[in-house]
DNA sequence: CAGCATCCTACCAGATACTG
DNA sequence: CAGTATCTGGTAGGATGCTG
C-alpha cells in the first residue's frame, strides 16, 4: 500500500479519504504534538499568536505558525487578521473544531485519571 | 524549558509529569499514527500480532512491535504469551484503557462529520 | 507465528537570523 | 507583533534478513 504520510505538519491526502475511517481520519488531522492542545486552548476564547506561544510549553515560532496554518487549512481555525500597528492576529475555533470539545474533555479527565494510578502519591 | 520528547515511539518522562496538564499526558501516551488506532481496534476483542497486522493498512512488524511494547508498559495494554508451538501472544486492552472507549467513538463520530462536510458528495 | 537486529533515509522540528 | 528563511541533527519509520 502506498506510504501515507501522517505528521503533524502535513494535511490528509484527499484521494486516499475513502479508504480511511473516521478515527484514522481524525488521526491525521489532530495527530502529533500541538494540534489538539492548541485547539485545547483555544476552547472559548480568540488567541493571538503570542499568547498561543505564552501557554504552549516549548513551542517554536515555526512549529507554532505551521500547525496553525494548517489547522486553517483542515477547517479547524479561523484566522482574523486586523489591519492595525503593530499587526493583530487572532485566532479562534471553527464550529467543526468546537464539535470536538467533548473529546478532549474526556482525554483530559481521562489523563488525569490515568496519571494518578500511574503515579500514586 | 527542556526539551520533552514527544513522539509514537518514546514514554514520557515521569519526572517531568508535575508540569503536564492532563491533556498533554494523554497526547504523550497516545500521541503519533499508531497508537490510537491500535487500542480501537482491540475494542471489546483480543486480537493476534499477525490480527493487528492485517487490519492496521500499512504498519512493519517493526513499527508495530515497538508500539505494542510502549503500549503494554504505559499500562494500557495485556500481553498475554500462550506457550503453544507455533507461538501465540495475545493482546487486549486493560482496564485503563477500556475507559478510553468513550474518547475515541466520539472521535470517530467527529471524523465522519468532519469528512463529509469537508468533502461533501 | 511473533518477533528482533541491523541498516538506511526522509523529514520533523529546533536554533537562529531576519522582515513587513 | 507576527511571522519567514535557512541550516541542521535526531528520529520516526521502512526494508530486509534471521530466530526461537
Amino acid at each position: 500500500m502506498a506510504k501515507r504520510k501522517m505528521t503533524s505538519t502535513n494535511s490528509i491526502n484527499r484521494e486516499k479519504l475513502n479508504d480511511l475511517c473516521g478515527m484514522e481520519y481524525a488521526i491525521d488531522l489532530l495527530g502529533g504534538r500541538w494540534k489538539l492542545l492548541i485547539l485545547y486552548k483555544l476552547e472559548n476564547r480568540a488567541l493571538r499568536f503570542i499568547e498561543l506561544k505564552k501557554i504552549l510549553p516549548g513551542i517554536t515560532d515555526r512549529m507554532l505558525t505551521l500547525q496553525l496554518r494548517e489547522l486553517e487549512k483542515d477547517g479547524l481555525l479561523h484566522r482574523t487578521v486586523y489591519p492595525e500597528v503593530p499587526p493583530r492576529v487572532e485566532y479562534r475555533l471553527t464550529d467543526s473544531a468546537e464539535k470536538l470539545i467533548p473529546v478532549w474533555k474526556a482525554l483530559e479527565r481521562w489523563g488525569d485519571a490515568h496519571r494518578e494510578v500511574q503515579l500514586p502519591g
